[in-house]
DNA sequence: ATGTAGCGTAACTGTTGCAGCTTCATACCA
DNA sequence: TGGTATGAAGCTGCAACAGTTACGCTACAT
């Protein structure tokens, strides 16, 4: 048995199957991985893949708890190659964060520059997406870091590292009636049309949440995936805005006059979520620190060698900064 | 990185960091594999061992996390092999016990012949030896199941299956005024010359706590690792034997006669141990529930898949037979 | 001082993994 | 039903490499 054939079983069936596909992913030729899958099926004395003809139609059982066992070695031989870098050269490495858009464009852009200064030899990479789409990356290994408000609890294989906590403030246009208001209610709000994040997005299910408790029946009139576009509709007059907080530049949005909303929405936390299992490189704990200071190393690992679902008791006594 | 490098490194610090005593061990050549780990080092941008001259005297910090997860990557491949056996042919394959005297002197006879009867096609290996012994070869993979009643629990590696209870009974000889005395009392026994367990073997420690608390001194003369020792000092008249119940023959003992003692000591619970992680083939469930029927398939995964510990919760309302 | 255990080096060899081409089977479509 | 496209498998030559043997060198013990 051969680590390339393992890699080979594992990216096969990461391709749905198709061999050719995956020989040009690796840069490699369709007959190599053919007859190493054969020579692996051989030494095992099981099918792994089904064929009718020539083709490979599907994962057998047996294929394919050895697929989910070889993506584990895998797993572990890239830890070794982790491990092995940060003791030859600390600072040199990978970082992989995937993102929503309202912290890839307001939270971490002073943590990132911080960052790459630090560490001018961790190459950086950011990917943005859905909640669920980054947690799925993490997940699959695709990425180090999850750092978003949502869906992340839904998986499993997460470890959850709570941030900050964060409220939400109403934007309107300067001459709107809303400003004229001394405290802002929920009635308030459903009197006009909104403007917010889409479902799934940026903390939308607190909203949802206090509008239903309420009885109140909000018109949503547009929803968004990111501050920006709600902002531009606000700006047409299309409704009022509800955004982050954090999502509004004094000077940028200097036209919209926010109005703050933390006493009607229940705040939200953002989180890092990391993949069990995850090798920690040092510039990982100092990146996960500067992001939120009282995560720090210990509490980290503490975290990190806990079971599943432990994070509660390990944080509900923490006091969150609020941004 | 091949496996093969991984296996390298990983026998070799197993070997005392001998590589040409490895290389015996491996049937292969010393220059191959000293070659290989340069390879590997060389790849890896890390110094796995640490060299006098041309003498490995030690594992580096780095190396020892890196030999440490080529043992998971060799487990993982192990477990490979073992899924790719059981769907291939579910009744051909290894099966190793670990176990002690007592049990595979007495316990353990006919459950052994029932299986090697019904798997002739699985190769059964048992070695003998204290219970640490056993607990440790099981930790490193050596052996599948170890069977005992003490030790155990010091493992946390191990997973635990209490499987049945049993108690003592003294051992004379056929004119021993012990055979006149109606119920046999701690202080009746602390009058004669005992022959007993060493201590560390075969429920030793219950029979210390019992006289501890009852603030007796045993006058223990000869302790011995096995029965068939113990009855032989018996037989000598050198003094009273105290066993497992479960040692006594009532046609190969017939000159002995067995004084029941469940009421002086605490009965004592022989359990199996396998490591956590273990890969179960089916006849491996099999043997188990043959051994202890209460053992079925679910129970066994059930307490697999459970955290370290927590065994005592799972099986603290079993009613456990007793032999 | 001297012997020995034990690792590294060097040259050699058999094996094997891979590329490139060819062949064959299946799926899809008219 | 036949034609075409897609994709897996077979074959061959080449290059890389793991492993072998022989030998030299270092460290350490007596």
């Amino acid at each position: 048995m051969k680590l390339q054939q393992l890699r080979y079983i594992w990216e096969v069936s990461r391709h749905n199957l198709n061999v050719s596909a995956t020989a040009q992913s690796l840069f490699t030729s369709q007959p190599g991985i053919s007859k190493q899958i054969r020579l692996l099926e051989d030494e095992l004395g099981v099918e792994i893949f089904a064929r009718s003809g020539k083709h490979l139609t599907r994962i057998t059982p047996a294929g394919q708890s050895i697929v989910d066992l070889a993506g584990e070695v895998l797993r572990t031989v890239g830890i070794i190659k982790e491990v092995a870098q940060e003791h030859s050269n600390e600072r040199c490495g990978n970082l992989s964060i995937a993102t929503t858009h309202t912290q890839a464009r307001y939270a971490l852009p002073p943590l990132i520059s911080e960052f790459t200064r630090k560490y001018p030899d961790v190459s950086l990479h950011m990917q943005q997406g859905t909640p669920k789409q980054i947690a799925q990356m993490v997940c699959e290994g695709l990425a180090d870091f999850a750092i978003c408000t949502e869906a992340l609890e839904l998986f499993t294989d997460l470890i959850l590292l709570p941030c900050y906590r964060w409220n939400r403030c109403i934007l309107v246009p300067k001459d709107h009636p809303l400003t004229q208001v001394d405290t802002l209610t929920l009635e308030d709000l459903a009197e006009y049309p909104l403007v917010t994040y889409v479902f799934g997005f940026t903390g939308r299910s607190q909203l949802d949440d206090a509008f239903r408790n309420s009885g109140l029946k909000p018109n949503v009139v547009l929803t968004a995936a990111d501050a920006d576009v709600i902002k531009t509709y606000v700006r047409l007059g299309l409704g009022i805005g509800i955004v982050a907080h954090m999502a509004v530049d004094s000077e940028l949005d200097s036209d919209l006059v926010p109005l703050d909303a933390s006493h009607l929405f229940e705040s939200s936390t953002t989180k890092i979520g990391i993949r069990r299992g995850t090798f920690m490189r040092g510039y990982m704990y100092d990146f996960v620190q500067r992001f939120a200071p009282h995560l720090d190393r210990d509490t980290v690992d503490a975290a990190m060698a806990a079971g599943p679902r432990s994070e509660d008791s390990l944080f509900n006594n923490v006091e969150l900064p609020v941004r």
